[in-house]
DNA sequence: CACAATACGTCAGCTTTGTTGACATTCCAA
DNA sequence: TTGGAATGTCAACAAAGCTGACGTATTGTG
C-alpha cells in the first residue's frame, strides 16, 4: 500500500520514499523541540508558557490587532486566549484599549515592558535560527521555507502570507 | 543590538537578516500546525492525544525498546509517559514484555491493532509531507532537512542520527 | 552476603493550555 | 426599537506536562 518495493522509480523520485518521508517527520519533531527550547527557558523564569510567547509575538507583529484576529491566527478558542491575555494585561505587558469605531473590539498593544520581553524571547529564538541558517547556507534556507510553506493548511497559509510581506 | 540598518552586507548574507529569521520562525510555527493536523483528527476519534502518537511512532520505529530509552527520546518524565503507555497497553495496542537478560526492563512492541493505528497515523502524516515534498522538489527537501538538523539540540541530534540510518 | 544502584510502576498534587457552556455588552438591521 | 449577531469574559473541566515520594524487583559491587 504505502511502503513496499518502490521498483524502478526515476532517480528523481527517490526523495519521496516512505523512509525519506519518515526521516522528514522525525526531523520536524526533533527540530521543533530545539526551536522552542530557548524561549521556553526564559518563559519558565517568569512563569509564563508558550501560549504567552505566541500572543506576545503576534501582538508585536500586528500592533493594534483585535482579540478576534489574534484568535484566528493562533487557532485556539477565545476562552483559551483570554486567560493568557488577562495575565499579560494584569502584569502590564499588554495594553488593551476599547475600539473607537466598534466598542466591542479590544485593540492590543505591547507596553514597553512587553516589548522588552518580546525582544528577549525573539533574540533567543533568532540566535538559534541564525546559527542553523548560517550552518546550512542560503540555498538550504530557501528550500526549508519552501517545504514549510507547502506543509501549511490552506487557511493558515493565508495568515502566513499576509504577515510575510509586512516589513519586506 | 539585534536589528538595525544592516548596512552594506554582502548579498550572500541577506538571508540572515532579522526579518528573514522572523519569517522562518513564523513558517516553523504555522507549518508545525499543519504537520500535526491530520494525525490529530484520527487521534481525536479514538480519544488519544499527541503523546500517544509519539509513543506509538517510536515504538514502531524501535521495536523492543525499553521504557527508559523511550523516555530519553521523547524527553518527558516517566510519570508522564507511563500514563500514556498504560492506556495503550490496556487498550491492547502495545505489548510490554519482561526483559530476558535484564528482567527489570520492559520491552515494548506494537500489537497488530497498534501497528494498524500506527499505519493510519503515519499514512495521514506522510500524505501531507509527500505533497509538500513533491511541490517543493528534491533540492528544497535537502535544504529543509539540513536546516532542521542544524536547529536541533546536540543531544537530540544524537537520537535523530541514531534512528536516521536504521533502514537506509 | 549485604547493600547500593537501576528500571519500572504508581500515588498525589500542581501547572499550563486546550476545550464547552453560560452570560454581558455592543452593534446593526429588520 | 427590538432581536439577533458579534465580541469578549467567567466558570468548570480535560489532557498532558511537571515534581516528589515511595514500593518492588532485579542487578551489580564491595
Amino acid at each position: 500500500m504505502s511502503d513496499g518495493l518502490q521498483p524502478q522509480m526515476g532517480q528523481s523520485l527517490l526523495f519521496l520514499t516512505d523512509e525519506q518521508l519518515r526521516k522528514g517527520i522525525e526531523a520536524m519533531f526533533f527540530a521543533y523541540r530545539g526551536f522552542t527550547a530557548d524561549p521556553d527557558r526564559i518563559l519558565a523564569e517568569k512563569s509564563y508558557g508558550r501560549a504567552h510567547h505566541r500572543a506576545i509575538h503576534f501582538i508585536h507583529r500586528s500592533p493594534g490587532t483585535t482579540v478576534n484576529n489574534l484568535l484566528s491566527i493562533l487557532g485556539v478558542t477565545k476562552q483559551s486566549l483570554n486567560r493568557v491575555l488577562r495575565t499579560l494585561i494584569e502584569d502590564g505587558l499588554v495594553a488593551s484599549t476599547v475600539g473607537r469605531q466598534d466598542k466591542r473590539e479590544r485593540h492590543l498593544h505591547l507596553t514597553p515592558s512587553g516589548a522588552a520581553l518580546e525582544r528577549a524571547l525573539s533574540d533567543a529564538q533568532r540566535d538559534r535560527m541564525r546559527a542553523a541558517y548560517r550552518a546550512a547556507g542560503p540555498a538550504a534556507v530557501a528550500g526549508f521555507r519552501q517545504v514549510l510553506e507547502a506543509m501549511m493548511d490552506e487557511e493558515t497559509r493565508h495568515h502566513y502570507e499576509a504577515m510575510k510581506d509586512r516589513a519586506e
